[in-house]
DNA sequence: AGTGAAGGGTCGAGGGCCAAACCATTTTCC
DNA sequence: GGAAAATGGTTTGGCCCTCGACCCTTCACT
């Protein structure tokens, strides 16, 4: 009854992909451990707990432990004051794998979507006092231009605490997903200070834009934000 | 060193999901039938080819072929013109199970990043004649006000034609998701035609912000045009 | 020395998934 | 009419993941 009716998405029949528990639960541990939302030296809750709180039997949640133990992300110590803590210094970061950095303009797209959601979301529903913790967080990042990884650190925060203000639990989860990613792909590459200096500009004027509930300005702000490491990356990146 | 040092997302040691292969094939090709990606009367992919494509065994496909089967969306015939057809008609909805409902808000929120991206990525990325095909469907969206099933294909022909527009593989998988989401919600609620005549017009001015590629237009419209049914789901279901 | 809380380890049962056959049915081709 | 081909339908065996239960080891506090 349609016109071009043979066009069938691919996604219909896309390989489905299915990660174990232990893979998953590496997955979002590490990554949570990476982007620095777990710190460095902070104790993880004990096992009998966490297992129950991620919904998976202790056994798997030992097997992903094991994992990031070996990898030098987390450390055990046993006996009444004992428990899993994340470790400090963390290991060096791998460098990103070839299928990572072939994804790389997807990655992109995913979070421009999520980071325009949550923008235009946290101008709508973020609080006073969230927004005054995220200043905070924007004034660490200005004195963080010559350490990168620092730099990168509060970066997330802000990203991920924006995500919170916008108040969708999905959205926290997926920001910090992307920005997983995203931490995996720039985490090698150059970043100059001016480059990092203009990206503060535009924190403050995003920050600025949600505080007077202009979603759309906010999502300006944040394309024009985002197009800025895109561009880092097309010019570095196959595939452009 | 940073402020708010005891501040951890819930996400970090948010619940685990781990679906089966077998759960995965049923909800993407359920969805699939359900949106009308897949036309009714149309004929799945051979058994061995489409287990491969998924990348899972034969046996899991089946066990999935199976289950739509049982609930009515697909049937299956033997022999050497043989194959697995999508039922038509389609069997009747189920209506939305609870935790479907009262997690109606965050899927919204999930909507709105995912459209929000599609908008703006179109309208940089869009050709020519995949705008066009999207007028056509436009044009069928103007005829299907006084019947909401056909209503709603049209208009998640739309939605998901532009994310292809967008050309970005993973987005148009989370319009499938979200769409099929969102489906479940409102296809128990009633739709009056002036609804449908004010979304139609939204649709119009969207593709015309694409065309121009105006995408910060593009996205102040989609956000409007969300907003629509968000209020309608706001005044009929709990937890607004 | 005892207790309690934490990680470390082992074992077996159950189930999901896979691979590779083989069976049944229908159509086409010789 | 019979063979071949293409399809869905069925069975079997095995591997690996996950679970749950149990016990051991370590170590600070009392």
């Amino acid at each position: 009854v349609l016109p071009s009716a043979s066009s069938r998405p691919d996604a219909v029949f896309a390989r489905v992909r299915s990660q174990t528990a232990f893979e998953e639960t590496v997955d979002q541990l590490g990554t949570a451990i990476k982007l620095g939302l777990l710190a460095p030296g902070s104790r993880l809750p004990a096992e009998r707990d966490l297992c129950e709180r991620l919904g998976i039997a202790r056994s798997t949640l030992r097997q992903a432990l094991t994992a990031l133990g070996h990898s030098g992300h987390v450390y055990a110590t046993r006996g009444r004051h004992g428990g899993t803590f994340v470790a400090d210094p963390q290991p060096p970061a791998h460098p990103p794998s070839p299928e990572m950095l072939s994804q790389w303009r997807e990655t992109c797209d995913r979070r421009l979507a999520v980071e325009l959601g949550v923008a235009v979301l946290a101008a709508d529903r973020a609080e006073s006092a969230e927004l005054d913790a995220l200043d905070d967080v924007a004034l660490a990042l200005e004195d963080a231009l010559e350490d990168f990884p620092a730099y990168r650190q509060a970066d997330i925060r802000l990203h991920v605490g924006l995500a919170e203000a916008a108040h969708s639990a999905c959205l926290v989860r997926e920001m910090t997903e992307v920005q997983g990613a995203m931490t995996d792909l720039i985490a090698h590459i150059a970043h100059p200070p001016e480059v990092l200096t203009s990206s503060n500009a535009q924190h403050r004027r995003l920050l600025a834009a949600v505080r007077e509930r202009d979603g759309m300005r906010a999502a300006r702000v944040m394309t024009e934000h985002l197009k800025g490491t895109e561009h880092v990356l097309a010019g570095l990146l196959p595939g452009g």
